[in-house]
DNA sequence: TTTTACCCTTAAACTAGTTTAAGAAATAGG
DNA sequence: CCTATTTCTTAAACTAGTTTAAGGGTAAAA
């Protein structure tokens, strides 16, 4: 087993849960990427950079997030093994973005820079479909978290955030899920101790 | 000029605005949809439809919303001209979903089925790299969204929807707005009343 | 091991947003 | 042009979520 194979192995396991992909097109994709370590805390990316890569994330946990005008920070989206997390907007328009992306644990990613994805594009057309269908179901949990924010009580939102992603609950710091959630830590610790009480209660 | 030209060309134009189209491709998309006309409050898709078409507004004003668990709608998005409306889980999953479409204005739209659109992905794969970069404009404007739901307050919120979309703002009832904005119509109302007099009074 | 920084909790006072209800204004459509 | 329906507003009482502050627990790092 060669190691450049061993290297890269989880992206394109990732690839290949979407189209089956020919020996030439994985070395041409394992050709393109770059492998990345990240401690605790370290930033990837951070307020007024360009986002040049796609990062798809190996092992760790890494965060999205954006700061208000008040100098606050709001967890836009979290990435746990086997997801990609990006400044989509900053990426696409090459311009310097407003978002900043950290791990929250100690992390290893592996990263496609912005060219290097374009020729991947231009040389396995497929990608075109890989990348659009992984769009799409990215597209479909933000719709759903838009519902949810439009329709529920922050209760509700944590009750569905905590059983749609059991493994982040109880991985992340509650503060990072009350960012994310929209709420204050308090009523998070508020929240959780009433649904303690309703359990115990029965 | 043909008529069948005429039919579908604020699609093709649209299409157009991403990567230029031969004559033949031209001809094989649009013998693949089919025009039709929505009356006021006339619905395309209800609750526990399947969603079987990609859905291009040629004018009008649709929109997509969900219903709680206690009967009251949500909104999730508007479309207006020369944008696309459609429940994008029942689409690719072909099973029935949870999202109801209606027209708010009279309206006229461009469908295209499901299977009409996987031929036209097979016969045209450009098409994959267009839908690619749709997807990718949806998924910025929802993340946007997302941020402003759990980073401001109402007011703001409001404002940040009366700047970016002027055009929905002043065509819409507040009634719409404010269910898409996750509010009550009178809270809506207050917030309108106050920024006016904030206004009024330099 | 000790310290430091982070994280979680509780509670009281406050602010943002909802509910209910009733009336006024605007609009679609016969 | 008229009427029915929808839409918008106001206000008072209520509920959901924030702020501030203080104290305790826990994990990382010196």
């Amino acid at each position: 087993m060669y190691f450049s194979v061993m290297k890269s192995t989880p992206l394109i396991a990732h690839f290949e849960t979407y189209l089956p992909f020919e020996e030439v097109e994985i070395s041409l994709i394992e050709s393109r990427i770059s492998r990345r370590k990240l401690k605790r805390r370290e930033h990837l990316l951070v307020n007024g950079d360009i986002c040049r890569h796609y990062t798809f994330v190996v092992k760790g946990v890494l965060r999205l997030y954006g700061i208000d005008p008040s100098g606050k920070e709001h967890n836009i989206l979290f990435a746990a093994e086997n997801d990609w997390i990006y400044d989509i907007t900053s990426f696409h328009e090459a311009k310097p973005g407003e978002s900043n992306i950290q791990a929250i644990e100690p992390s290893e990613v592996i990263q496609i820079a912005q060219q290097d994805l374009y020729h991947l594009y231009v040389n396995i057309p497929k990608l075109d479909r890989v990348f659009k269908v992984i769009t799409e179901e990215k597209y479909v949990e933000l719709q759903n978290r838009v519902f949810q924010n439009i329709s529920s009580t922050a209760q509700q939102r944590y009750t569905y955030f905590y059983e749609k992603y059991p493994n982040l609950a109880t991985r992340l710091p509650n503060t990072q899920i009350a960012s994310y959630l929209g709420i204050t830590p308090e009523f998070l610790s508020m929240i959780r101790k009433e649904m303690v009480q309703g359990k115990t209660k029965k």
